[in-house]
DNA sequence: CGTGCCGTAAACAGCA
DNA sequence: CTGCTGTTTACGGCAC
């Protein structure tokens, strides 16, 4: 019933003071764990899938090269006399059908994690990029899938085209260097399609025809002139002509050297010749070996199907270019979009690891999910709240505020402190802590450690987005916070009554949270890992007593200090309590969500250590190291922050 | 399952 | 009267 008034109420009075602090609409906003929508399950098996797409690509790739190597080997071993070693993969197999090799894929970030990432909106850089990497995997891969079959084809043309010009390399025909993907083949391969590269395989198996004119003169087997397909418009490249020999040797040492020679070769698969084109079967591998080098050795037709093969690969990067770009496009889409556009400071990572620093901007990528960032001025756009995919409530917040310290500990706020702040005050995510903290962090930064309502509404508003709407909602919360916890005490100053924080009274109330299950802080611990930097600074200013837990370390700009501070509460009081089990002293508080283990690596802090100095709490009167900076002290003013 | 905390909503009183 | 401030009660959700 009253309901309404009450919500709509959002635009009532308060809103004067902060000024655009009512905007919103319903208050309820979403408290129920709504958001979720159905996309970001969408969105979670696409990483899934993506993941899985990626690990074939690398495969493909590492197939790929693999044969192109070999065959290299082989051709130069045929010139030579046959030297070479067919050692080297056993993969070639994939090539027929491409399945098994994820475990090639390096640092993939497993399904989980991805989902973590997405769901705690937080990602960092590094985990971004992995993302991007997959993305781009993906959409390479869907493009070949269609074409697989095919893909394998030009594979392996790709391949013949490859060895030849190697070939060349080494005879210092061409320059083209070894590893160097874009061959320049543009102007033919640009437009490629499928059919047109069949067509050309064809032709380049069927015929060697005009190679042979401009056959020079060398062995007689280049009979391509690959430097008209490649003009090599690098000096660096012609330097490497000369030297093609010498590379060409090296590599063919190297990799015999590597390879164990059991007879796997990337040529040679299922008793069958791989080559393109071929599809010999022999029996053992010595047989197969032989026909390679009679049948594939160097020569125009060799020649040409490398490059068949080096305009399939043209094509496909080209591809791969334009995949990209949709990917980061797409990405940009589903992870920014949520409010608009609006010029968040940055990526947020909040959460994100320790390790990372602040500088952020460019680290993470363009999407760094979290965000939703409003800014401060910025309108909010009530749909991306309500559906974005991954917009931070979705992802985060969802609910009601901070669910307890065990949802605490999630939050999103980073030992990196500066960034969390950053992206607190922009983007529209409920922070993690509960009112009775922020109020206390709000009056512990004022330079008297006292506060007007008012100013502690200010506060709210300029330290977070998320509190420039559904003011009627938040405020109510806020008196109500006053009022009922006796840590709050009202005095009645000059211009009216301020509020201030009885600390040891704040410490008292918390004492039951997390500490009771030891196992859960610990988990906490290790799962968000704090960092160690963090750890370290945790451990120093516990040293010193406890409050400036975060602050020294991890925290540099005044401002984070507000949230350090915040978070340092709710860490002191679940610690409080939890001292005997020392576990809790641990960073546990860190609110990393996130992140967890991606980038960082927890050390274990051994949580004993800590809890002695969690008694000294108490003493915390002083005003831990808000004055850092008491942006805040005139009247809550507007923030400065940043 | 009971308990405590928290967030939210709302009624109500006092004051300017 | 209106609006802000402050108190209090109720309720639901969640974690323990």
């Amino acid at each position: 019933m009253m309901q309404e008034s009450g919500m709509e109420a959002t635009n009532n009075g308060p809103a004067s003071q902060n000024g655009g602090a009512s905007v919103e609409g319903g208050s309820r906003e979403g408290r129920p764990k709504s958001a979720t929508p159905s996309v970001e399950v969408t969105a979670v098996d696409l990483l899934h899938l993506q993941q899985h797409q990626v690990d074939e690509l690398s495969k493909k790739k590492q197939l790929l090269l693999q044969q192109q190597q070999p065959q290299l080997q082989q051709l130069q071993s045929q010139q030579n006399s046959g030297h070479k070693s067919p050692k080297a993969n056993d993969k070639q197999q994939s090539l027929q059908v491409p399945v098994s090799v994820a475990m090639m894929t390096p640092q993939v970030i497993t399904p989980q994690q991805m989902q973590q990432i997405l769901q705690q909106q937080v990602l960092s850089p590094q985990q971004l990029q992995v993302l991007l990497q997959q993305q781009q995997a993906l959409m390479l891969q869907q493009v070949s899938a269609q074409q697989l079959a095919f893909q394998q084809q030009l594979l392996q043309v790709q391949q013949v085209q490859q060895q030849h010009l190697l070939n060349l390399q080494r005879q210092g025909l061409l320059t083209i260097q070894p590893g160097q993907t874009s061959l320049p083949l543009h102007s033919l391969t640009q437009g490629m399609i499928p059919a047109e590269l069949q067509q050309l395989w064809k032709e380049v198996t069927n015929t060697h025809v005009k190679e042979e004119h401009n056959s020079s003169s060398n062995n007689g087997h280049r009979g391509l002139d690959l430097s008209s397909l490649a003009p090599p418009k690098n000096p660096v490249l012609n330097q490497h002509a000369s030297t093609n020999g010498q590379y060409m040797s090296h590599k063919r040492e190297g990799s015999t050297l590597e390879e164990p020679s059991h007879h796997s070769h990337p040529l040679y698969g299922h008793g069958v010749c791989k080559w393109p084109g071929c599809e010999a079967v022999f029996d053992d591998f010595h047989s197969f070996l032989k026909h390679l080098n009679n049948e594939h050795a160097l020569d125009d037709r060799s020649t040409a199907q490398c490059r068949v093969q080096m305009q399939v690969v043209q094509q496909l990067e080209l591809q791969l270019a334009k995949d990209k770009e949709r990917l980061q496009a797409m990405m940009t889409h589903l992870h920014v979009k949520s409010t608009e556009p609006k010029a968040t400071p940055q990526p947020l990572n909040l959460v994100s690891s320790v390790t990372l620093s602040k500088s952020a901007p460019e680290a993470s990528p363009p999407l760094s999910l979290p965000q939703t960032p409003t800014t401060p001025t910025a309108p909010l756009t009530p749909l991306s709240q309500t559906h974005s995919v991954i917009t931070a409530n979705s992802l985060h917040s969802v609910g009601p505020m901070r669910r307890r310290y065990s949802e605490k500990y999630n939050m999103p706020i980073s030992p990196d402190i500066s960034q969390n702040k950053e992206f607190y005050m922009n983007a529209d995510v409920r922070p993690p802590f509960t009112y009775a903290s922020l109020i206390r962090q709000a009056i512990l930064e004022s330079p008297e450690k006292q506060l007007t309502l008012n100013e502690i509404y200010n506060w709210f508003t300029r330290m977070f987005a998320y509190f420039r709407r559904n003011a009627a909602t938040w405020k109510n919360a806020v008196r109500h916070n006053l009022s009922l916890h006796k840590c709050f005490v009202r005095v009645e100053n000059v211009k009216g009554a301020v509020w201030t924080v009885d600390e040891i009274e704040f410490q008292k109330r918390r004492p039951q949270k997390i500490s009771g299950s030891p196992a859960l802080v610990k988990n906490i611990q290790t799962s968000l890992g704090y960092g160690p930097t963090l750890s370290a600074a945790f451990q120093a200013s516990m040293a010193e007593n406890n409050i400036p837990l975060y602050t020294t370390a991890s925290i540099g700009s005044p401002t984070l200090n507000s949230l350090a501070n915040a978070i340092r509460e709710e860490m002191n009081g679940a610690m409080d309590h939890g001292n005997s089990n020392g576990s809790d002293s641990s960073p546990g508080r860190s609110p990393l969500p996130a992140m967890h283990h991606i980038s960082v690596k927890e050390e274990p802090l051994d949580p004993e250590e800590h809890d002695g100095p969690l008694s000294l709490v108490t003493t915390a009167n002083h005003s831990p190291d808000l004055d850092l900076h008491r942006d805040y002290d005139d009247d809550q003013g507007h923030d400065d922050m940043l």
